[in-house]
DNA sequence: TATGAATGAGGGTTCATTCAT
DNA sequence: TATGAATGAACCCTCATTCAT
């Protein structure tokens, strides 16, 4: 009506509302990730986010809807990050999947991803939209990068041919219980990050590595 | 709770109580595993143990408790299978590696227990009772059954000394992802676990084997 | 489970439950009559009954269900009445005309008739199966007692033949409007009753009468 | 309301400030006779007069005020065109009856008219202001005409003297009933309404006349 | 002991109304 | 004047928990 051209949200408006739409957003994933998907109160995401109740609806069609969206936005940055780095990277395959671990390690250092991950998981049974979403997007992408690395060490002759028949999960799967680890058993027995890491990525590689 | 120990209930009353306890917690972790906690209904529960509602709270006293007792209930019996097998094994330490994680994937093949799990870590932020039962009663165990297996085979110089030090959770990750994985990501990447779980002891032993 | 035979409710359970249902009826008959369907909320419809709000839902699925049992157990037995009274009558068409219409006014001035139909009336479009429901269960059985009625005299030779033809609503309309005229103008120019039904019944036998 | 007398407004800005009015009354009789007063949104009307919705405020005080000028507005040209009518009439009493009532059945013929008077006979008891407005602007006015139509007829001795004395509602109930029901029951037993009105007419003579 | 009817707090969602722009 | 984003009260329905039988 008023914006001569429709570029790029520069009205006052728009911008106010794409700062209500983050809000909410940051709301909601503490909310949830401190309470699950179902104990979360929308009553509790509106005061977080200073607004109103009916405001969420304004933004997102349902909790569910919210919900999706607290994931895209919370996952999509790290994915794009992981897969730029790949296409820019010189280096041995050994230096790049200990700089990928290494990423993927940052990555969850970020205080909300492992909660975040955590309730994902806990509430995939009952909503395998978010579980199928969840695949696509985040762990089949992640996947092919990983794969990619492999491939890319034993045509160089790093690791071993074996290497590219070998179920990723096997390499991927201590990063990922590293971070539900010390959300469930800081108290009792905390992980240290730093030399985890470590060992992870010379255990990866001393199996792997011709 | 009034026993004065925790002998055999023997009278007729004692073991009545005794199976409907027993039927309420087979009939609330069905539900539980289906459903997630919150979403489960104390009156399906009662529907599936063949009760009336209110009978539940004779035995429990609240959805919590329940929930509690069913975690407990349920993981005791791996725990203790787990234990029994290593005091009266003998071979290399490399063989009761394999039979270690073999037993533990076996226990995992369960299909009451993958779903569990994946609960107790969804709820773990609001149950901290769990997640400290948990590790002390199933973690904690199974580490301490892991840890000695490393020694002895370190000490029979099969096993690099440095595996004494290892994060034992870079050893066993894969078991439990590969069940959430399954649960989770069945349609679209099933894991066939016969094929990971050599896969996944060949590349333990590549890694910590001198 | 504890009754001998299932008899006709005779537990004080079956009995209490009984009364309960049609207490819930009877409230929300009033509630719904003065205040429309969409208007009229359960919590008002429950403080009527003296009973909690849910409770509502042990004996009924919804809202809408709620609406339709309280047509049904409020026009059924009127309907019925008028069916069993055709079947014992003995006399002139002109006669059981007359009673016919004596005893459809006499159901209308039962208060909570009249602003129950106002209320099907208003609520028909948003409600087709409300409709239908009246349409088959009500209006359907009414004309067809009113139809049989006009044949008998026109057999006997008492009403013209050209009666057989008529739409039936022509006979019909002024009992309803007279009972939707009481309700929206009974201040500005109220109807009276009896003179009313009088001229009305003298009004249709002078058009059908031979 | 400002204007010292309703003389036509003639500015530009008051044109436009009336077309608007109008427009808005429009949608919502519309949205109204659809679906109802209370399951009408706002947004509705506003999206279906294409304007915003705060806009509606700016002519109207509330939903149940912008309710009450539908209903003025909507029924104000029928009564107005069936007082022109009689004033310029020359014929018998019985011809003008006929063209009255053929009048009348033109007017519900217009597809607003039916659902409008059955949301008003819905809405009317919360509504009581609606009600008073419809019968001194509408019912009372509607009444006197035919009475004096009657009155004609008995001087000029075509109708009987009695029919000075009937509730004219006896005459008029099967218009209304007509309207009511193709709204209601078009699907299960529709009325034609040419057939219908042939019906009505010839009926009320056969009542009436001496 | 066992039941299941009753309760009522609570939550997701809607929408008339307000108000800053 | 016109807009539409924001609000929050309201409402239907659910379900853990209680309690009379």
């Amino acid at each position: 009506m008023s914006a001569p051209m429709d570029l790029p949200k520069t009205g006052k408006r728009e911008l106010q509302k794409e700062a209500r739409r983050t809000a909410i957003i940051d709301a909601a994933l503490d909310a949830f990730t401190q309470q699950g998907f179902t104990a979360t109160k929308l009553d509790d995401v509106a005061d977080r986010a200073g607004i109103g109740k009916g405001t969420i609806y304004l933004y997102f069609d349902s909790k569910e809807n919210l919900f999706e969206e607290v994931v895209r936005q919370t996952l999509f940055p790290i994915r794009d990050a992981a897969a730029a780095r790949l296409d820019s990277f010189t280096g041995s395959a050994s230096e790049l999947l200990t700089v990928h671990f290494s990423d993927f390690y940052v990555a969850m250092g970020n205080p909300k991803i492992p909660p975040l991950i955590a309730m994902i998981s806990g509430e995939a049974l009952r909503f395998p939209a978010i579980a199928s979403f969840f695949y696509e997007e985040i762990i089949s992408k992640s996947q092919a990068i990983l794969r990619r690395i492999i491939s890319r060490g034993v045509e160089s002759g790093e690791f071993r041919p074996e290497a590219n028949e070998l179920y990723l999960q096997l390499l991927t799967a201590p990063v990922l219980i590293s971070t539900t680890w010390n959300l469930q058993f800081r108290e009792q027995a905390p992980i240290e990050i730093e030399k985890y890491m470590q060992m992870h990525i010379e255990f990866v590689l001393r199996a792997i590595k011709v």
